[in-house]
DNA sequence: ACTTACCGTAAGCCATGAGTTACTCTGCTT
DNA sequence: AAGCAGAGTAACTCATGGCTTACGGTAAGT
């Protein structure tokens, strides 16, 4: 019931960069913020966003707040999208035999 | 490149209503905003912002504009999310390892 | 202990977008 | 042809959310 706050989480561009560039590993909010044209408090929040989505896990290590890719919510994501690929095929095959 | 519209489109919880409503077959609008709790008027809006990120299709039927499920949108974002999936699953057996 | 690095939270501003009503247009029907 | 059904567009309102600055809090280094 997940994949909801997983698609709005992904919705935005700057949250899509910030999971685009985790998919190279775990890294944390310092080395994530760097680069980009927001803030590194604003970083924290989109962070926030895709963690409580089941997007992120995040770890500590000392100071740091390590963060990385979760399989959950990228999984119910996936689900709730596998739903409508049957039936999105049957309209365009229904559609190519016209 | 056109997924990010695609989580655009579907972040919205009254699109993905109509998105849903539309796996059980193609509907025109009147049928498809029957029962929703905003106006016709607004369901065109969704349908068209969902038709332009390649998750519909439109075809005409009289006065009647019927909409269904496209294949293309759908593939793109199921494509952007599998690139996703495996560091994610490297990073929950990194972590079942602990 | 004091400072510095690292990060989350609070409060406020402002643009985006979802919704409404009113209008227009097209295509049947009689 | 006149009326009606079905649906897109325009203009406007208003709330949501993304960004900023300022602040607080914890952990490591000297």
């Amino acid at each position: 019931m997940s994949y909801s706050a997983s698609l709005v989480a992904l919705a935005d561009p700057t949250r899509r960069k910030i999971f685009e560039r985790l998919r190279r590993g775990p890294l944390a909010v310092g080395a994530i913020a760097e680069g980009l044209p927001v803030s590194r408090p604003a970083v924290s929040q989109h962070l926030k966003v895709l963690k409580e989505a089941g997007l992120l896990t995040e770890t500590q290590d000392g100071a740091r707040r390590i963060y990385r890719i979760d399989p959950e919510g990228l999984g119910q994501l996936r689900a709730w999208l596998d739903q409508f690929w049957d039936v999105a095929l049957e309209n365009f095959k229904a559609d190519a035999e016209k």
